[in-house]
DNA sequence: GGTTCAGTGTTGGTGCGACCAACATAGCTG
DNA sequence: CAGCTATGTTGGTCGCACCAACACTGAACC
């Protein structure tokens, strides 16, 4: 486990401004989804999780459709998924149509690991979420999106996600 | 301007997570705070903005206890401090009793630097908020600080902040 | 009074997520 | 065929968070 971060004080300019709140309350996300990986991702990370459940989802795609599809940038896709296929979570074939072009297919014990996977994240959320009432959750619930959404939304650095 | 990275389409296993709710939102608020820094911020960054800030309200101190005080590692302190001084932000003199430590102090022009940037973030908090009701608003305002928390609260890695 | 010991500032790493530029190659379209 | 676009890859950058090691200081202990 890490060690600390949380700031012994916050200035009062800081500490009610929604960025700042939003940032406290991803660190304390981040920190879950980090150690529940850590501890039973068997070294996955969030790029192969989110492409996982697409591929799991859509079914077979280009790697460049898979970037767009994922948000995540080709250069990273390529990365991610030659690391899960390492591990035989996904294959790779030529398309014969498109000799350049790549399909990716994901595997059983890929689908397997996404499930596994899948408890993980699912009880992360619980203690994430420990904190509020049902209300409160409810509230969360319709919030969030409106605040991430935004339709002409086109950019995105900082944000870990999963 | 960035590109994108808005996912085109997001898997039904992670669109409705709160973990990854909230990392949508901090996508778009990161999204925000570096286009908005990057226009008016003249080059500073977070950590620069919450050392500022917490000289302002606390006055002078050790580079150590800075460090504490804002929840930034020692070493990235003195990084961002390096670059604070070189802009006349901040200032480090040695302290008499403690050699070793160096007891550093906003400026004139790092309080100035600091309250321009506070019309930059206060900017960037509406458009943030924008989709809310204010009603919601309310309810972001009582939630978020819930989610951020978390008593024994002890670690941190990913999000940004700000 | 000398020897440990904790704390301080620095340097130089790591990891993760997000990005960008450039390149060789494969298919089209003119 | 020339020119263009798209694809997968390589190899970078940046921001934030973190860790290890070092030289040094001051204080506590014996």
């Amino acid at each position: 486990m890490r060690k600390h971060s949380t700031p012994a004080r916050t200035p009062d300019r800081l500490k009610d401004r929604p960025t700042w709140l939003l940032g406290r309350a991803v660190a304390r996300s981040s920190v879950l989804l980090t150690t529940g990986f850590a501890a039973h991702g068997d070294g996955l990370r969030g790029y192969h999780y989110r492409l996982l459940a697409s591929l799991e989802q859509w079914g077979p795609v280009s790697q460049a459709d898979l970037g767009r599809d994922t948000g995540i940038d080709r250069s990273d896709v390529t990365a991610a998924l030659v690391d899960l296929e390492s591990r035989d979570f996904v294959v790779r074939d030529v398309d014969p149509n498109h000799r350049r072009r790549k399909i990716v297919a994901i595997t059983d014990s890929g689908s397997a690991a996404l499930r596994k996977l899948d408890e993980v994240l699912d009880s992360i959320q619980e203690e994430l979420l420990a904190p509020l009432t049902p209300a409160q959750r409810r509230q969360f619930a319709e919030i969030m999106p409106r605040l991430g959404d935004e339709g002409e939304a086109d950019v995105s650095p900082g944000g870990s996600s999963t």
